[in-house]
DNA sequence: ATATGTTTTTAGACTTATCTAAATTTTTTA
DNA sequence: TAAAAAATTTAGATAAGTCTAAAAACATAT
């Protein structure tokens, strides 16, 4: 039996896993959990004899089959209880999440499809974020220009509107790319102009480029 | 901060209370949760430190007022997402009880308040069993014939409907009298008759019997 | 390529919650 | 009322999950 300890290290791992490609430091996850890497290394050492992570000791961790799994079925509980909450019990957005965190450790596998079919088979949690299956599929998304996408929501550039030299000169300047992973922070109404996140850093950019930006939500 | 264990304690101890009136035994808690009388000792003593319980050594344990508050609430949460997984999941009513072991003990003031308003705030979950409100008050009941009660209520004889000899010996022969606890266990459709459980005896009476005992439903 | 600094792991300790076995207290019975 | 039986508590152990401090491994810079 899965731990409500060892659910939220192997969510944690997935949460990085998306960020970057390698494996993942432990460091990185005793940040992530707000906790020491000492403790980190014991976790992962049950998880390992548990097959949920693969280790190399001083190398990092990346989730197994099993561990992904195990990882995606806990979003799925979180995302679902985040909809339950601001659908249906008037939540704000921002005052989900840790009611949700609390919610997603409950175990009934009835339980959770039970409340995605009440809740009509959402796709998207209250931030955007997208909600796997019961199957563990994510819900396929297709390119939207970036002006489209709500406040929170997130996704990965993997392509242009309009190809000319000085935008895509301007994007290059801004260090977006093909691929490049974007978060809406925050929308002015006035100007329609956004504020995103790329790479951990914060830049301002106006409509004309964000309709020309064409993301992949995530 | 109390945890869940803790809780469970709490609850077991405060069901206890309900069936006698004396202070509650050492084994009595370990029966009702399924441990050994070891660790119901150690942890009615985290209990006695937090306050939460009175405690003689030897002489068994009482919920003070802060513990009974806390347990109330528990009692509160449980049957509020019973009446949660019945109404709005159509799960079945006997389905409810483990999963419902888990919810009780998500931690939430605002949760559990707009569930409760989310359900039309019920007064009784789908046992029967009455429902407090915020303020830890249990709904009052009024007396009712035995023979409306559902499957699963339970409650006090306070009275009877005709109150001839006859009628009255056969109750005695029972013994049933007055306070004492009657519990539905089963009822039959072919001749609405129905099983009740009298001092953990359970005894089959007719319609007739059943329509003539008023019960103060608890 | 070796010394320095950073990252990661190990060692040892603590807390909560549980257990078994032994000791103690209470209750019952003769 | 003293011996036997039953209930309860204590002592010592275990497991999960965490911590601090020390040791080990890895990365890097001269």
């Amino acid at each position: 039996m899965i731990t409500k300890a060892e659910e939220n290290y192997l969510k944690a791992i997935l949460k990085l896993s998306e960020q970057c490609e390698d494996s993942i430091s432990t460091n990185a996850i005793a940040d992530e959990l707000s906790t020491k890497a000492s403790s980190v290394t014991d976790m992962i050492k049950r998880l390992t004899d548990k097959q949920l992570v693969d280790y190399i000791p001083y190398h990092g961790v990346s989730l197994t089959k099993k561990g992904l799994k195990k990882a995606i079925e806990v979003i799925r509980k979180h995302r679902l209880w985040e909809v339950f909450l601001v659908n249906k019990l008037n939540f704000q957005w921002d005052e989900v999440h840790d009611v949700a965190e609390q919610l997603e450790h409950i175990r009934s596998a009835k339980l959770v499809n039970a409340l995605d079919k009440f809740l009509g088979f959402p796709k998207h949690d209250p931030h955007g974020e997208p909600i796997p299956n019961k199957k563990g599929q994510f819900p396929k998304s297709f390119s939207q220009p970036l002006s489209i996408l709500s406040v929170g929501a997130k996704g990965q550039v993997i392509g242009v509107a309009q190809d000319n030299p000085v935008f895509l000169k301007y994007l290059d300047s801004l260090n977006i790319t093909l691929g490049t992973m974007v978060k809406v922070i925050k929308k002015i109404d006035f100007d329609l102009s956004m504020e995103i996140k790329i790479n951990d850093r914060h830049i301002q950019i106006s409509n004309d480029v964000a309709i020309n930006l064409l993301i992949k939500e995530q």
